[in-house]
DNA sequence: GCTTACGGTAAGTTATGGCTTACAAAATAG
DNA sequence: CTATTTTGTAAGCCATAACTTACCGTAAGC
C-alpha cells in the first residue's frame, strides 16, 4: 500500500535530487540544500514527503536534524515492482507462444 | 535516464490503474476504460504517457489497438532501484558500525 | 458507396503541488 | 539570559497536468 506514496514521492525531480544527495551519506537539511537550486524550506518540505513515504529517516543532532536513506520505503517499492516484473515476463512468454501457434496454423 | 519518465508515469493513481489493468493480459482501450471511473479519452492519454515511458506496447488489431505491458521501462526502473538498494544497505551497515565504535569509546 | 465501431487529438477548465518569503520553535554559545 | 544557528511551518503564487466534451481519422460490415 505504501509503494504508492513512495512512487509519488520519487516522481518529482527536485525531491529525487534530495534523495540522491543522501546517497553520499547522512547529512543535515542546510547541507543538502547548499548544492541544490532551491531554497532550504523547499528541501525541508521535500524531506517531509520522503519521510512519510518511508524513504528517509531523521535523527536530532543538536539543533540540526540529520537525514539518511531508510530501507523500508525502498523495499515496498521493490516488492511491488518485482510482482510486475514476473507478470510481465509471463505475459511476454504467453504472447510469444500464442504467436508461435498462429504461425503454425 | 528513462527511469525518470517511468517514475513520473507510475506516480498518477489513475495511470497506475490503467497499467495494473494490463496485468490481466493485453486488451483494447475501451476495454480498459470500461471498469475505470474515467472517460475513454483519458485512458488514451494515459496510455500515451505509459508508452513514452516504455511501460506498455501497442499493436493494431483491425480498428482496435491492443495494449500490453512492456518490460523495457520496468527494467530501467528496477536497475535504478537496485542501485539505491545496495547503497542503502551499505549505508545502514556503515552507520551501525559507527554506532558500535561510539559505544566502545 | 454509406454507416458503425474504435481510438487518437484539440481546446478549455480546474485542482494539485512545488516554490518563495516570512515567521516561529528549539538547542547551543557566549 | 541573550544571541546565533538550524530547522519546521504558514500563506500565497503560479505552473503543471489530469479530466471532460467535441471532433476527426480509419478500418470493417451491410
Amino acid at each position: 500500500m505504501a509503494y504508492k506514496i513512495a512512487l509519488a514521492a520519487l516522481a518529482d525531480p527536485t525531491r529525487r535530487a534530495v534523495f540522491e544527495r543522501l546517497r553520499e551519506g547522512p547529512m543535515g537539511v542546510g547541507e543538502i540544500a547548499a548544492e541544490l537550486p532551491v531554497s532550504r524550506p523547499a528541501v525541508s518540505q521535500h524531506l517531509k514527503v520522503l519521510k512519510d513515504a518511508g524513504l528517509v529517516a531523521d535523527e536530532a543532532r543538536g539543533t540540526a536534524r540529520i537525514y539518511r536513506i531508510h530501507a523500508d520505503g525502498l523495499r515496498e517499492l521493490r516488492d511491488w515492482l518485482d510482482g510486475f516484473w514476473d507478470d510481465a515476463l509471463a505475459n511476454f512468454k504467453a504472447h510469444a507462444e500464442r504467436d508461435a501457434e498462429g504461425d503454425e496454423q
